[in-house]
DNA sequence: TGATGTGAAAATTTTCACAGCG
DNA sequence: CGCTGTGAAAATTTTCACATCA
């Protein structure tokens, strides 16, 4: 067993959550022709503290020089290997409404090898359109989406109350990891992986904390 | 002070974080005719463990009836003005790329009282053109727009380069919280709240958790 | 009687501070 | 010398388990 995989067994999920961000600072350092970084400067890109960069590295393996700092090209590639990047994951988007057709048109997935491989609609009358120069395909072409491409992820862009539909057929199909962009909480074996994405609590969220700013500026006036 | 003023102020960000869950799943079940539950039923609707969610709603105050439950739409209203929920929030979306586009024409929005008061770039080729029926406004329309319509909260949808300057000009022109869409993180004063949507980290974080699974089994084997 | 509300315990996450090494 | 890596401490979050009260 490689170090990295020996490594990846039991990295805390609050370290896992924060890797994407030092890979995307570290790959914005190499764009700058930057070649080494210390925590303290990697820390600043990511939004952390400098003692937490080096303590989630630290579940990773040991990849840095004492007294200098991480080499920006290697670091990158260690934390992709330890994210499962180094092989690609192929997406399929579920749902062809208006947020459906917006991550289609997205290209955010093609960065770091997440290949959109399938747009599809549980709507006959969606089926055999054009979205973003792909046809979308009928829900029953999950199993052959499976087991010939490899289909890995499942994005559900369908409204709440075709959710859980949606991902039952993907678990079923053998997908093991779901981005849920519906606002509902979606039930799935122990094995799958699903995570939520929602505006609208992002938005109460932030509404909470303008609340309390007045609240308080009230109280010291 | 009202009891949900005071208590607003101790509520922990891990709390806050959730109690837009509880809101949803009250409401869902206000829809279906339901008057009453107990904090396991509503614990399920929100994907959480009963204890967590009685733990939750202890911080805001004391709404249940022990031996009984609670009523779906006192306490929703309760959490709804913890929240601060009551008032309107009127928002900006900054960049109308691909994304913000998306996002103008998206209806989650309008949920909740968060009504979208203008679309803004800062590219005027793009300044003056029609989006979901709104026109694009240049991003000097910003102070008038925080103090003649209380706009208070800005959507980033700008490329990440772009997304700092953006930023800066929200603050600047007073608003004190941001939903970032861009991948990069914003340097902002104290009180100004940003919270980060990414779609390229919960595609990380699912490869991660994807890719944990497959060396187990191979290991298992 | 039965489900809430809550102290106390357990687990997790973050910060501190410095030993250790290049 | 300077910065990493890491034990130990502090803070936060979650779970447990039961006293409490309608």
């Amino acid at each position: 067993m490689s170090t990295a995989a020996a490594a990846r067994r039991d990295v805390p999920d609050a370290a896992v959550a924060r890797l994407p961000g030092y890979l995307r600072a570290l790959t914005a350092l190499a764009a700058a022709g930057t070649a080494s970084v210390s925590s303290e400067e990697l820390a600043a890109g990511a939004g952390v503290s400098s003692a937490m960069l080096r303590k989630d590295l630290s579940h990773l393996g040991s990849y840095g020089v004492r007294g200098v700092g991480y080499d920006v090209e290697h670091l990158a590639s260690e934390i992709a290997a330890a994210l499962g990047l180094t092989q690609d994951w192929p997406v399929a988007i579920v749902g062809m409404g208006n947020l459906g057709r917006a991550l289609a048109a997205y290209r955010g997935f093609a960065e770091r090898g997440f290949r959109v491989i399938a747009l599809l609609d549980h709507d006959e009358r969606i089926v055999g359109e054009e979205v973003a120069g792909c046809p979308v395909r009928p829900m029953s072409a999950l199993p052959e989406l499976v087991h010939e491409q490899g289909l890995a992820i499942g994005v559900i862009a369908t409204p709440p109350d075709g959710a859980q539909v949606a991902c039952d057929l993907l678990v079923e199909a053998g997908v093991r990891s779901v981005l849920n962009f519906a606002s509902v909480v979606l039930t799935v074996p122990d094995d799958v992986t699903v995570r939520r994405v929602d505006l609208s609590t992002e938005l109460q969220i932030l509404a909470f904390h303008g609340h309390r700013s007045a609240v308080a500026e009230a109280v010291a006036r």
